[in-house]
DNA sequence: CTAGGGTTAG
């Protein structure tokens, strides 16, 4: 055998380093024994790591202790145990041996020590075990050490204390490139993405030289944040300073440029990389599939099946054609059966990315089922499919599912909430919405912007715009969506002047509006009759600021002329659009139509209706509805016809309302409730004190139903009049009540509750499916302008 | 260096 010829110490020392298997290793140790070298130090030292490196953990804790005995182990080897022991997922006996070391042993630990134990109480995720050993760090003068410094940089940094990482690093003597380097990907590792950026900022101020490390995690928080000129800035910095084009730093920006959207940059960039491995080419295969390029996507996969013979979970995920996924179905479905088969459905990354793209394509069942058969599922996958819900409109069965993972002690974290949040605004549930809010205040979760926007939205759709604010104040960040939520918050309130002063600051500030920021401050100009104001925007936008308008801009334009009843305007300006008008804007003509009655108008705007979407069954209603007004009963009864015979039905009108934190939801002439009586008693009561002070019964533009119109209204109780009453017997006089309904606030209804808010004095608030109405002493905030 | 989940408008 080889170890025939070993003569001295410096040769097994080098076998060990070379030694490739643990079989090898072992027969090394043999020799050690045979050949008497047991108690040289720096030989069981050597094997001690390797030991390690191989994961024989348990072989290398025993030649420790077997050492201990024969002569005591120097601070050197007690780092290598101590790091070992880390490594190899045994954080407890890491943190045992260096407390053994301490108090056991007259040895000192040194700047190694510290790194090595410090990331076993990461592991360990014990915050005072870390302090601890933080203070013995600062008595023994090295916690302004690099490499102890890193060190407890990154285990502040995985027990979540942020704060306390940054004054760690700030208290490093002089940083060098590996300091530099773990502050900076540790907040990456957290997605604190805007900080990433900022640390480097400052690095590349303070000279702190860096390398293609640095660039290439930077790159990925670049990426992260789908800011390109960031990308650009720091592919200038890494070359002014000669930072070397290295593959990985090639990869980090094919990245970047593919989910900025600039296929081309990235493809070229691609083509630069000296020896693309499967992480390159899994970033331009998400590239190609985020921009559209589906073919490009495939032939890039079928190449790395081909000479690698195998790709990861990354390279599948990156191939799920997220951006228009309706058009590539059978992509989807082939994904779906390859990893069926390779078995990599199990994957969690690869399920929850098809959960989330099947939600996205409206196949809740499909999503529902691959959550179902998820073995390993990740709070990911149960905010996937919880926003499937949502976003779906499916609020009830969302609500469900953060209540069933509660039930399972299942850890729902910010995503999760946001998703909630959203969900909890549109169905209205304040008391929801407010215990998630005491959550997130008690520190379940962290507080970041998507929260705190969610939040906004949340108060304001369910009727507290004053909360809204409130919290909108507060935030130090704000992004376009928070100003966007904010600005439409107060377009849904009728607050018009409010939405374009806030539109002002939005201007001053550094945030760049977006399309939806014109939406909503158009929507709410409309809302609150302030047509120069909105026109002015709009071509400020337009002509200024080279905005290109989509159907739902020209849609809001139409919508805020013709509200205004400047109807001949609205359709000069359906006429003088650079591109043919489509059913959004037709259908916000023929919405104004209606509010003026006029007929002629109404008849041109269905005609265009019917012909571009034949299918919809609001422009039936709003066209019945248009010939009633003109008293055309039998030509509003052959267009409802129509309307049964392709069996269209409308949404049934209903309305709910929070007792004591309990949703109760009210349909049309409602029965079913257990204090029906007491309702409709109530009911009558108001009534007939309306009809004493002469109050008006209105149908003329019932949204309702229109057929036998005067019969029905003998008959029909719409749902808000039965939710107002309930209201009235179940809340204290002088309290607010609220409601929302899913339809338009209809006009009888209108009067009805303005009548209410001043008998009873009571403040009323009403969000219908366009806006709120906040109804005070008979007068209402929209200024019977809806 | 690559991969899964989130907020606004309609």
């Amino acid at each position: 055998m080889i170890f025939r010829t070993i003569i001295n110490k410096n040769s097994i020392i080098t076998l060990i380093k070379n030694s490739k298997t643990l079989p090898q290793l072992n027969q090394i140790h043999a020799q050690i024994i045979l050949n008497n070298f047991s108690n040289h130090l720096i030989t069981s030292t050597k094997l001690t790591h390797k030991l390690f490196d191989f994961q024989a953990t348990n072989q290398a804790k025993n030649l420790f202790k077997s050492l201990t005995k024969t002569n005591p182990p120097d601070l050197f080897l007690y780092n290598v145990l101590i790091r070992g022991l880390s490594q190899n997922g045994c954080p407890l006996d890491s943190l045992l041996a260096y407390l053994e070391l301490r108090e056991r042993t007259l040895l000192e630990p040194d700047n190694f020590t510290y790194l090595f134990v410090v990331s076993a109480v990461s592991a360990l995720g014990c915050e005072k075990v870390g302090v601890l050993i933080h203070g013995h760090a600062l008595i023994s003068g090295y916690a302004k050490d690099c490499y102890a410094g890193s060190g407890l940089v990154d285990m502040y940094v995985n027990l979540g204390k942020i704060e306390d990482a940054y004054k760690v690093f700030d208290g490093i003597a002089e940083p060098d490139t590996v300091a530099w380097n773990t502050m900076i990907s540790s907040l990456v590792k957290i997605s604190f993405f805007h900080e990433c950026c900022v640390v480097f900022r400052d690095m590349v101020r303070k000279g702190g030289r860096f390398d293609s490390t640095t660039v290439a995690v930077v790159l990925s928080a670049v990426a992260g944040l789908k800011d390109l000129r960031k990308g650009v800035m720091i592919q200038c910095v890494g070359i002014k300073v000669g930072c070397d084009l290295h593959d990985y730093v090639l990869t980090g920006l094919v990245n970047v440029y593919s989910k900025c959207g600039d296929i081309l940059s990235a493809e070229l960039l691609f083509g630069l990389i000296k020896k693309p491995d499967l992480v390159s080419c899994n970033a331009m295969i998400a590239g190609f599939s985020l921009s559209g390029d589906i073919k490009s996507a495939i032939r890039l996969f079928k190449e790395l099946v081909c000479s690698r013979g195998r790709v990861n979970a990354s390279t599948v995920v990156g191939l799920i054609p997220v951006s228009c996924p309706f058009r590539h179905l059978d992509l989807l479905r082939s994904i779906h059966c390859f990893c069926l088969k390779s078995g990599m459905l199990l994957d969690p990354s690869i399920s929850t990315a098809l959960i989330s793209v099947y939600c996205r394509l409206n196949e809740i069942e499909l999503g529902k089922r691959l959550f179902d058969e998820s073995p390993e599922k990740g709070v990911a996958a149960w905010n996937a499919m919880i926003s499937g819900y949502a976003q779906n409109g499916l609020t009830e069965p969302a609500i469900s599912l953060f209540k069933e993972m509660q039930r399972l002690d299942i850890h729902p974290n910010s995503v999760t909430v946001t998703s909630i949040l959203s969900a909890c605004a549109q169905l209205g549930a304040l008391s929801l919405g407010k215990w998630v809010h005491d959550l997130i205040k008690k520190g379940s979760f962290d507080w970041n912007i998507y929260v705190s926007t969610a939040l906004i939205d949340m108060y304001a759709k369910c009727g507290n715009i004053a909360e809204a604010r409130e919290l909108f104040n507060t935030m130090e960040e704000k992004n376009v969506v928070t100003w966007n939520a904010m600005i439409s918050a107060y377009g849904l309130h009728g607050l018009g002047h409010e939405a374009l002063t806030l539109f002002e600051e939005m201007l001053n500030s550094k945030v760049t509006p977006s399309g939806v920021t014109l939406l909503s401050i158009l929507y709410a100009c409309s809302h609150s009759g302030l047509v120069e104001e909105g026109q002015k925007l709009y071509y400020f936008m337009v002509n200024d600021h080279g905005f290109t308008p989509s159907a739902e801009h020209y849609a809001c334009m139409v919508d805020l002329l013709g509200r205004a009843g400047q109807l001949k305007k609205a359709v000069e300006f359906l006429n003088s659009m650079p591109v043919s008008p489509g059913t959004a804007e037709w259908g916000a003509l023929l919405g104004a139509c209606m509010i003026h009655k006029n007929t002629d108008l109404a008849r041109l705007a269905s005609d265009k209706l019917f012909e571009l979407d034949p299918g919809s069954v609001g422009h039936y209603v709003l066209l019945s509805n248009i010939y009633s007004v003109d008293r055309n009963y039998s030509q509003a009864a052959s267009v409802r016809q129509t309307v049964k015979k392709q069996n269209l039905a409308k949404t049934p009108g209903c309305t709910l309302i929070e007792v004591d934190g309990q949703p109760h939801v009210f349909t049309s002439s409602d029965q079913s409730h257990p204090n029906a009586a007491a309702i409709y008693d109530k009911l009558e009561e108001i009534m007939g004190k309306m009809k004493d002070v002469g109050f008006q019964i209105e149908t003329t533009t019932a949204l309702h139903d229109v057929e036998d119109e005067e019969k029905e209204l003998m008959v029909t109780v719409h749902s808000e009049k039965l939710a107002i009453a309930y209201g009235l017997i179940t809340s204290e006089p002088g309290t607010e009540i609220r409601i929302i309904k899913n339809l338009r606030v209809c006009l009888d209804c209108h009067n009805f509750t303005k009548f209410v808010s001043k008998i009873t004095e009571r403040v009323i608030t009403v969000r219908d499916a366009n806006r709120f109405h906040h109804f005070t002493d008979g007068v209402c905030s929209c200024k019977d302008y809806w």
